[in-house]
DNA sequence: CTAGCATGATCAC
DNA sequence: TGATCCTGCTAGC
């Protein structure tokens, strides 16, 4: 997926391209049909994300609320005014697929035939975004809003953000430390009253939101954790650093476009960086560990595919 | 062509 | 824990 760095991409663009802007909300396959209709000829006032998911603020005070899942992804495409990714969501293969946009058409003649299952569509004057696959698509109001909100974990973005919004409405909002800070306090919390491994409570968007199956291995790998360590075991500097540690890869996710958390020191020369020498441990079972001898390991953990190295992510021993 | 798979999450048992 | 939903890419016939 999409992974939070992703959700946070697109929730810039969707504010580049259409914040502030008249849309028409449509849903060429048909699912949407109902929802679209409550958004369509309104103004997109803003678009913000939290973990994984995308929320659309419009001029009636309705929400549109979508989850990507597995599968979902946006494409985009417009005039000459348009620039951006084509592409965010779920790629089908390694790697985040979010190819530059195509601005180079003189005659812009409005959207293209929809292609597929697109559920919902965003058309403005200058440009256009089609929604295929997603786990959710709807249109909520802000009391809904509020308790899908609630139920998520802090968002190891959330400072970036709220950096980006400062930088973008001219205001300063300070350094963002603060709402690290915060986030670190909130996740410490979470996990001390979790019992279940790490490994497992990492995935939890309750815990913290916007961690994926790649941010997970790789970010336990970082900061040597074993996946099986109970969360609640896990002293507070340890969670401090891992904290500190999401906050910093994932933005460097929101920066790049994809998720690379190898240190240069650590990759093999002669292969190039994208994808052969992004990961520590994702997909690499088998494969020899960058920084022993040892080789990645690979197990099914709740339904969802667990990488580590063994060697460098030892649990510590029982007394 | 089809089956299998993917960065997700929910629901039933 | 397993079945299920959603889409589209790719490997293998």
């Amino acid at each position: 997926m999409p992974e939070g760095h992703s959700l946070h991409r697109l929730a810039r663009q969707i504010d580049d391209v259409f914040g502030g802007q008249t849309v028409q909300v449509t849903s060429p396959q048909g699912r949407f049909n109902a929802d679209a209709a409550r958004i369509d000829g309104q103004q997109l006032e803003q678009a913000f994300a939290k973990g994984k998911q995308l929320f659309c603020r419009f001029s009636n005070d309705l929400y549109l609320r979508v989850h990507l899942g597995l599968y979902g992804a946006f494409s985009f495409g417009g005039d000459q005014h348009f620039s951006g990714a084509s592409s965010i969501g779920a790629p089908r293969k390694i790697g985040e697929r979010e190819v530059a946009g195509e601005a180079e058409h003189e005659v812009y003649a409005g959207p293209p035939d929809p292609v597929g299952a697109v559920r919902a569509r965003i058309v403005s004057e200058h440009g256009w975004a089609d929604l295929r696959g997603p786990t959710a698509c709807e249109v909520l109001d802000y009391s809904q809003v509020q308790i899908h909100l609630g139920k998520l974990g802090p968002d190891p973005l959330a400072s970036a953000a709220q950096a980006f919004e400062a930088i973008k409405s001219n205001v300063d909002s300070g350094s963002g430390a603060a709402t690290v800070e915060a986030g670190y306090k909130e996740f410490h919390k979470n996990l001390s009253r979790t019992k279940a491994a790490i490994g497992i409570t990492l995935m939890n968007q309750n815990v913290i939101s916007g961690v994926g199956n790649i941010y997970r291995a790789e970010a336990l790998f970082r900061n040597k954790i074993s996946p099986e360590l109970p969360a609640n075991q896990l002293s507070a500097r340890k969670v401090r650093q891992l904290w500190l540690d999401i906050v910093s890869v994932m933005e460097d996710g929101v920066r790049d476009g994809k998720i690379i958390t190898t240190r240069p020191e650590d990759r093999e020369p002669g292969l190039p960086l994208w994808p052969d020498n992004a990961y520590y441990v994702y997909q690499r079972q088998g494969m020899g560990c960058r920084r022993c001898a040892g080789k990645i390991s690979l197990a099914e953990v709740a339904a969802r595919k667990l990488y580590w190295c063994p060697r460098c992510q030892k649990r510590p021993r029982a007394k």
